[in-house]
RNA sequence: GCGCCUGUAGCUCAGCCUGGAUAGAGCAUUGGGGUCCUAACCCAAGGGUCGCAGGUUCAAAUCCUGUCGGGCGCACCA
């Protein structure tokens, strides 16, 4: 319809499609019509007034594609004629389905690294969005013709894991390994407690952490191994419920020999240097002030984060011959991860530009940052489970079901809550997480999506329906307003993808919901003169909104 | 100190890239809607000097400069 639009103003002025394009835009409300052509730069280049060239288009204007042409001020006006907009979208959408608003925008092979959580550390409300925006953004990337290889990257050693493993012989020993999270995490939020009180413990520590890198003590080896493979499986049934899977999973400590390896070529390059004892990069020596310095090996030699992730960069091309390479991280770690991109491109790395960089600006809480140490942060189970008993009092309220579908329901509920929580705010923006408010089911929600769902295949059932053939007549305001929505779908999709933005995605659903439940609350569709229409618009509407949410991560459901 | 991000209604956010016609939602507040396809819904009302100051432009929430407030990062944590 739009290049009905540009066609015809290209008919009557010397602009290029390009140029055309780019001016027009949609009026603010649609009582001014479907498009708009603004005359000011025309106006300007001709010396002539903006609303006089207006009238002068308007009146040579001849097509009968359009309901109306109409100038208004300096705007020219078009009127999309409805029902052949309507005939055309709900065709397409009802032949390509689940496929409608993709298109082959890309053609790569894709690598998205996203999630990052640490063994033997908590699984907090930070992680989710993370894992929400990565699978999101997989999504996105696979439904406009790309591959995608979704990879999680874990630090399974280090101190952190010490200071784990410490706790649990000196305090715990007894007990046993669980595979909660809550449990795992609180070990570890107890050794940091117990580190302040009695600080001399830290050389009890770092014996656990020299034992653990080389391996010796075999007790210690297999209660590394035993509570790592903990934390692992509490993962799978994490990631199970939140819709994402993992093609290949890294850990650090596989990575630590290649990253010597990398790091011992830098300095043979002469890009890395011995400072202070440690191995570093000092990037005023690359004539690259602005990114510091970048620590590779500790002064005992052992590797750096910065240093194992260039080996993992090295790996994931070598392993995968991908075209590029995503890292979702937090924005904490700009500087850090510019540092490894640009080492990579001074060891003329083949991840070298071909790495790129999505910032997460964090998820907070009222009383400040989130943080695994002192045990200040939601854990996902705990919030899980709340929404969860929350969603089920509602379900309760309304259905009599058994438990095995109260279940069902109230999980797909609690995470499309969260999920969408999570993905429709800008990802620059920090989101102070606060749990009462987070724990509402109403209005821009999750739950208001597959409530609207849910309420259009309630129809579909109830209506027995069945695509066939459809005829349409004139349609009402609230009808035209639904099928423009619908039209909108692909530019969203397009835009999505070149920004890499779920956000756009989330908050066209929503728009999408209210325009649909308008709809539903004006217009009666069973029994209706104008059913077999309707039921047309309604099948088209859930399909699109079950499509924006697939893009989201988020699963429908046909009863709610 | 330097760098990045951010400031729009009481609260949470869209809109900013690509400047245009009355700045939009949700929550909260107030008032409506049930013989009717799921009221987790719908309708209406009130509520805004778009942090502040300059500049560019016929036109600025949007672009540029400065400034103030908030967040984050800047050598052995990840």
């Amino acid at each position: 319809m739009k290049k009905d639009v540009i066609k015809t103003i290209k008919k009557y002025m010397g602009l290029t499609t390009n140029e055309i394009e780019n001016l027009i835009e949609i009026p603010p409300s649609p009582e001014l019509g479907d498009f708009a052509f603004p005359c000011f730069a025309v106006g300007k280049k001709l010396k002539k007034n903006p609303a006089e060239i207006a009238q002068d288009i308007t009146k040579k204007i001849k097509s009968k594609e359009f309901e109306k042409v109409e100038a208004k001020g300096p705007y020219v006006n078009f009127f999309v004629d409805k029902t052949k907009l309507a005939k055309k979208t709900l065709e397409t959408i009802k032949m390509q389905k689940e496929k409608y608003g993709s298109k082959k925008l890309g053609n790569e092979k894709i690598m998205v690294e996203f999630s990052q959580p640490n063994t033997h550390k908590a699984f907090h409300v930070g992680h989710i969005r993370g894992t929400s925006l990565g699978e999101s953004i997989s999504r996105i990337l696979e439904f406009t013709g790309n591959k995608v290889i979704r990879a999680n990257y874990s630090g399974d050693t280090g101190m952190h894991i010490a200071k784990w493993l410490w706790s649990y012989q000196k305090f715990h020993a007894k007990e046993k390994l669980k595979e909660e999270e809550s449990w795992i995490a609180s070990i570890y939020v107890e050794a940091i407690k117990k580190l302040e009180q009695t600080p001399e413990s830290q050389e009890e520590v770092e014996e656990i952490n020299r034992k653990l890198e080389s391996g010796e003590e075999k007790k210690l080896n297999y209660l590394w191994k035993k509570t790592r493979q903990s934390s692992i499986n509490a993962w799978k049934k994490i990631y199970n419920e939140l819709n994402t899977k993992f093609s290949i999973q890294y850990f650090e400590s596989e990575l630590e020999k290649p990253a010597k390896a990398f790091v011992k070529s830098l300095v043979k390059k002469k890009i890395a240097k011995i400072s202070e004892g440690a191995t570093i990069i000092n990037f005023e020596d690359q004539n690259q002030a602005n990114l510091g310095v970048f620590l590779l090996l500790r002064k005992d030699g052992t590797v750096l984060y910065g240093g194992k992730d260039l080996g993992l960069a090295e790996k994931k091309f070598k392993e995968f011959k991908l075209n590029k390479s995503y890292y979702i991280i937090g924005r904490e770690q700009e500087l850090y991860i510019h540092q490894v991109f640009k080492t990579l491109e001074l060891a003329k790395s083949k991840a070298a530009g071909k790495s790129f960089y999505i910032p997460l600006s964090e998820v907070r809480l009222p009383t400040g940052k989130m943080s695994s140490r002192t045990g200040d942060n939601v854990l996902y189970s705990n919030f899980k489970k709340e929404l969860i008993d929350y969603a089920k009092e509602e379900i309760k309220k309304r259905h009599k079901i058994n438990t095995k579908e109260l279940e069902k329901r109230s999980l797909l509920i609690a995470i499309a809550s969260m999920k969408y929580a999570m993905l429709r705010q800008d990802l620059n923006k920090t989101i102070v997480f606060n749990k009462k408010e987070s724990i509402s089911f109403e209005g821009n929600t999750g739950p208001y999506l597959l409530y609207t769902y849910a309420r259009a295949k309630s129809i579909l059932r109830k209506a027995k329906y069945k695509q066939k053939k459809f005829k349409i007549k004139d349609l009402n305001d609230s009808e035209k307003s639904l099928v423009l929505q619908l039209t909108k779908f692909p530019e969203i999709i397009e835009k999505a993808y070149k920004t890499l933005s779920p956000s756009l995605i989330a908050n066209y659903a929503h728009q999408l919901a209210q325009t649909f439940n308008e709809f539903y609350h004006k217009n009666k569709v069973i029994g209706s003169k104008e059913e077999s229409f309707r039921l047309v618009l309604v099948d088209a509407s859930s399909q699109v909104l079950k499509n924006a949410l697939y893009l989201l991560g988020i699963e429908t459901l046909e009863r709610m």
